[in-house]
Parts: C-alpha cells; structure tokens; sequence
RNA sequence: CGGGGCGUAGCGCAGUCUGGUAGCGCACUUGACUGGGGGUCAAGUGGUCGCAGGUUCAAAUCCUGCCGUCCCGACCA
C-alpha cells in the first residue's frame, strides 16, 4: 500500500494526556485516536495489528476445538435477571431502554447469552464437551478509564465459554485453553506469567489470570522465587507463620497521647511495628466489622470483601461509625473487649504480647496476648492480608517477590452457577437430565495491542513483532517524487512484493529523507528497504531484515527472496 | 465516587495573578532553493479562548454554575 494514500496521522511530541509508552506510541505513531473517556477511533495502522491478533487468535482457538460464534452487544434485561447480575452488577453495566420500555443492556460479557442459547439448542451429552467463542465488541463503563486502550470503556475482547457433561471433561477443555492462552501469547512475542486469580464480577471456584510483564501494568503478581507459583497479589497467600510463643509479659495499659498511626506507636514505646495490632473497621450490614492485621501488614479488600456479613464494595467505616460502636476514634481501636464482629489475619493472630489500641482515645494495650487475655476462636481467623516481598512462599519454596502484569487473558471455572441458575441441562447418558460445568475464557485483543506495545517499542518507536506488524516491509523510497529511477524501482518492488502475499507499506511522500527515516522508525516495521538514487546508481537498495539488523546492500531483484 | 490537575489553532504551549479586543513552536497551503536522518527562505490558512450566566465602558483574564478530559485511590479483558 503506498503510504500517501492512507491516514497515518503521525505527531513529533505526544499529546499532554498520554502518560505511558503505549498510548503516547499509538497515538504518535497514528494507530488510534481519542472520541472520549474510554473510546477510541482505530485508523488504518491500529486496524491492522487487531486483525493480525485476531487471525492469530482465529487460529489457536479453532486448533483448540472451539467454535467461531458471534453474539449482539445489545442484550435484554431479562436473561441478566434470571443470572441475578442485573442488580449484582451496579453502574458498570450500561442499560438502556427501547422505544418500548423494555430494559436491555450493552454486552459487557456474555455468560447470559451463551447460556440461553445452550439451554435452547443442545440437549445430548453426545454434543458435550463444546466450546463457543467469538471476538466482538464488549462495553463496560468503567470507573476509570486509564493508559489509552489499555482501560477503555469499549473494547475488543475474545471470550469463549465452555460446557462439559462432568468435571473431568470440564478439566481437560480447561487445560486446554490454558494451553491455548500460552501458545498465542509466545506467538505474539510476549513475555507473559499465568497466576492464579480471583474470579471477581464472573464468579465461580477458581481462575487464572495472564499476565504481560510490564512496568506500567496495573496488577501486582507475587511469584515464588523457586518453583511455579505465581499469584495475582489479590489472592495471593504466603505459607503459614509459625506457632504463636507462649505469653512473656502481662498486660498492662499506656498512654500513648496523640498516637494515631501504627509508626508512631511503635516508636513512642519502642516496640517493632511487627510487634503491633492494627485494628480496621470497615461497614457490615448494620455494624462495623473490625480486621485485626499484623502492624507492618496491608489489608486486601478483595479478601475482606468476601468475610461474612460485609458490605460490597468494601468500605471503611467512618470516624462517628467508629466511634459510635467502640468509643473511641480510628487510632485507638483494638479487639480488646470490641463489641462487634472480629476477624484476625492468621499473621496477627500468631504475635504474643502485642501491643493494640485499648479502644480508649490515646491509650493502648501492651503485652496483649490472644486466648489469655481476649477470645481467638478459629472461625475468626482468615487470611486478610496483602503479601509482601520477602513473605515465605506458600508452597514451601523460596520466598515471594513481585512483579507487575498487565492482565490480558482470564480463564475461569465458572462450575454450575450459570447453568444451575438459568436452568441449562442436558440429557446424559442414562437418559437423566445433568447441567454442565462450565468455563468461560476471555483475552482482551485491544488490551493486546497496548501491552504488545509495552514490550516492543524503543526510544524511536514502535518494534513490532513479525507476526504483529501492520506491514511485513516498510519501503522507504528517497526522492520518490523526482527521481525516475526510485520511482520505477520502487513501484516495481511494491508490486512484485505484494503479489508475493508480502505486506508492503511504500513511503511515497514528497517528504524529505530525515522525514521519511524518522516516521519509519516510528511506525516500527520489521523490515526495511530504502531506495536512493545514489544506490540505484550502483545497481543496489539497501535492505534491513528484522529489527535491530545491520543494513545490507543487494540488488533489486534479490530482495524478495531475502524476504521471504 | 472521593482527592488533585488541566481546558487558548490539528499537536505542544505562553498569555489569566495585575481586565484593554489573542500569540509562539511544530503541523498545514503556495512558491523558490535543497534533497540519505524531522532543511532554509518568503508569503499564507486556521481560534465562538470548553459551555452558560453574571460583574464591567471593556472579560481568555474577575465571579457563579455546568460540561469535558487527565492523574492518584476502590473495579476489570
């Protein structure tokens, strides 16, 4: 294709929104561009990199067993009602209403959809397993759309859901996507870790997340430093602590005036902040609940957001709550005599002669100790806590250390919950109606395009991956306008190319050199030929095969061998 | 939704404090020169200063309200 002739709107200086280096790059180097918060408008280059994802995609899916569907972005309230997520799910589901006050909402998943149509039309065991998927348009309102297309409100999204007639069956369509997920992700160049997750808005037992490892992503990953385990920090747990010591001093009250925070309570009595008790309320049904961590520890709300009787989404309680059902405000509490609920972290539950708030504004209990001085029942002790580097992995193994992901892919084993609600079944072979387990699998492709971006750019541009790039070869034609002999080479190039099935973008722009160099750089091609006058005029173009490769001289005629 | 920032030409910005009728760089158009790493010169195009209301002889500038957008926290492919 001849670069005059289609919009690549390309920019020298990234506009002022655009923090990380894939969404300043896609916007600089004109892939996309902006409609609102969360919308984007892709152009001609952008286009392309999707359609190569999706055909990779294509690909590895139907290898896989799956099946190509293609299901509408508009979907009545109704099946979501028979699911439960028309309430569940709260303002992130967009809803609207017809010209006959029926209530619909845009697809932000299609667990619903998919289901109705199994219920309806497959009834024999003899159909199971199968799997549907398509790659389509997906739109959630999200809080915060963030980074460009990396958060966007509408976006691409492959989501494929599977039924299974037993867990057994269910298990092995399940490794295979996870398989799937990995081999599309290596083709694609990725760096990428799978992590064990939580199922969040989906629901189900369990799930695994995968991740591209960059900088600039927004989930935490905790890995053990040897072996394979690898959790998102949301789930992620370390190994047990060890036994509680026995009780060495009594309790006993201070004052601590003034003292708010765990910091300066240690350091006012001179205790190691691991040594202290943190005390978090957060709002139950009617009560707060009080969360017992070790001092030096983080609460994970997505694990404190599953505790009984806790209000969803997770909030804390406010200062009069607090006061109100302890007598005395935030940095005082402790579970000392607490007239509501208690839930301790395992790691808080296992320090001896702590030191806590005595629920009396500026005082604390020293040498607190669990049992003896207040209850510990087992029902109340969880795993509350983000890990934190340094943690011993929970499989025995190493340590846990960090990393940051940017979640691509999410596969889950969504058990029977949308097939028990919405009355899915099949006949088994016994001629007894059975409901089938069910996966769901999605990876977002526009996501894709970012966090390809996020591995495989450099400080002039973009560097795609072969199998990603919106072109194969990039020619850059000198003085393509004036010179007789670059246009003919160049035109004969570009049509012999192409018939080739080679994917060539020709640069010829009535541009300068400089120009042309900097834009190629910036739209990151695999290869490049640049045709001069000065090198025609030794029967030569010079080719650059792959990233990072040196220049070589060769003849016109050799190029599209050494394409190949 | 809570906190903070920003809205002036396609992009990046100055001008706002201290009111006086809008400017710089890049881009774009035309011409000339130039022609292997964002070139030079000349002449141009392009702006309801986010929107609405108010104060004033006069508002980009002051006041009020609204909208948009970005960043930080709770959600997710």
């Amino acid at each position: 294709m001849r670069q005059s002739q289609l919009l690549i709107p390309t920019l020298k200086e990234a506009p002022a929104g655009a923090e990380v280096a894939s969404h300043q790059l896609m916007l600089r180097a004109g892939l996309i561009r902006q409609v609102a918060a969360g919308l984007y408008t892709w152009l001609p280059l952008g286009l392309r990199v999707i359609r190569r994802i999706e055909a990779i995609i294509r690909e590895e899916m139907n290898r896989s067993g799956a099946q190509e569907v293609l299901m509408p972005v508009v979907q009545p309230a109704e099946l979501w009602l028979e699911s439960g997520r028309w309430e569940k799910m709260g303002p992130e589901l967009a809803r609207l209403v017809d010209r006959h006050e029926r209530d619909f909402c845009l697809g932000p998943t299609h667990e619903e959809i998919i289901t109705d149509l199994f219920r309806r039309e497959v009834h024999s065991y003899r159909q199971l397993p199968c799997n549907f998927y398509q790659i389509q348009t997906k739109f959630r309102d999200e809080v915060r759309p963030r980074f460009g297309v990396m958060r966007a409100r509408e976006f691409t999204m492959k989501d494929a859901y599977s039924f299974a007639a037993d867990q057994a069956a269910f298990d092995a369509t399940y490794r295979e996507m996870h398989d799937c997920y990995s081999r599309i992700l290596r083709r694609m160049q990725l760096d990428f870790r799978a992590v064990e997750a939580d199922t969040g808005n989906i629901g189900g037992a369990n799930s695994h997340e995968f991740h591209v490892l960059a900088e600039s992503g927004e989930d935490t990953i905790a890995y053990a430093s040897q072996g394979s385990y690898a959790a998102n920090l949301e789930r992620a747990v370390a190994a047990p602590p060890p036994p509680r010591p026995a009780p060495g001093e009594s309790m006993s009250e201070v004052a601590t005036p003034g003292m708010a925070t765990i910091a300066e309570v240690a350091q006012f009595l001179e205790a190691p902040v691991r040594q202290c008790v943190k005390a978090l309320a957060i709002r139950g049904e009617d009560n707060p609940i009080l969360i017992i961590l070790r001092g030096d520890h983080e609460l994970n709300a997505i694990k404190a957001q599953k505790l009984p009787g806790v209000k969803r989404p997770l909030e804390f309680a406010s200062e009069a709550e607090i006061r109100t059902a302890t007598g005395a405000s935030p940095g005082s509490i402790g579970p000392v005599g607490a007239q509501v609920p208690v839930f301790v972290d395992h790691e808080a539950a296992a320090v001896a002669d702590f030191i806590c708030g005595a629920n009396r504004d500026g005082h604390h209990w020293v040498g607190v100790n669990w049992g003896r001085d207040l209850p510990l029942d087992e029902s109340q002790l969880r795993d509350l806590r983000n890990v934190a580097v340094g943690d011993p992995a929970p499989n025995g193994q190493g340590e846990l250390k960090f990393l940051k992901g940017i979640e691509v892919g999410h596969i889950f084993q969504l058990g029977d919950t949308y097939s028990q609600a919405m009355g899915a079944t099949f006949l088994d072979r016994e001629g007894k109606a059975g409901v089938p387990i069910m996966g769901c699998y999605g990876m977002g492709v526009t996501r894709l395009v970012a966090a390809v971006i996020e591995q495989h750019h450099d400080a002039a541009g973009l560097r795609w991956p072969e199998a990603l790039a919106p072109f194969d070869a990039h020619l850059v034609a000198l003085n393509y306008g004036k010179s007789e002999s670059v246009r003919e080479a160049a035109d004969g190039l570009l049509a012999e190319l192409s018939a080739a099935g080679i994917a060539v973008l020709l640069d010829d722009r009535p541009e300068r050199p400089g120009v042309k160099f900097a834009d190629a750089d910036l739209l990151g091609v695999p290869s490049r030929i640049i045709i001069g006058e000065r090198g025609l005029k030794q029967g030569c173009v010079e080719v650059r095969i792959g990233h990072g490769a040196d220049l070589e001289q060769i003849a016109p005629t050799e190029v599209i061998a050494r394409l190949r």
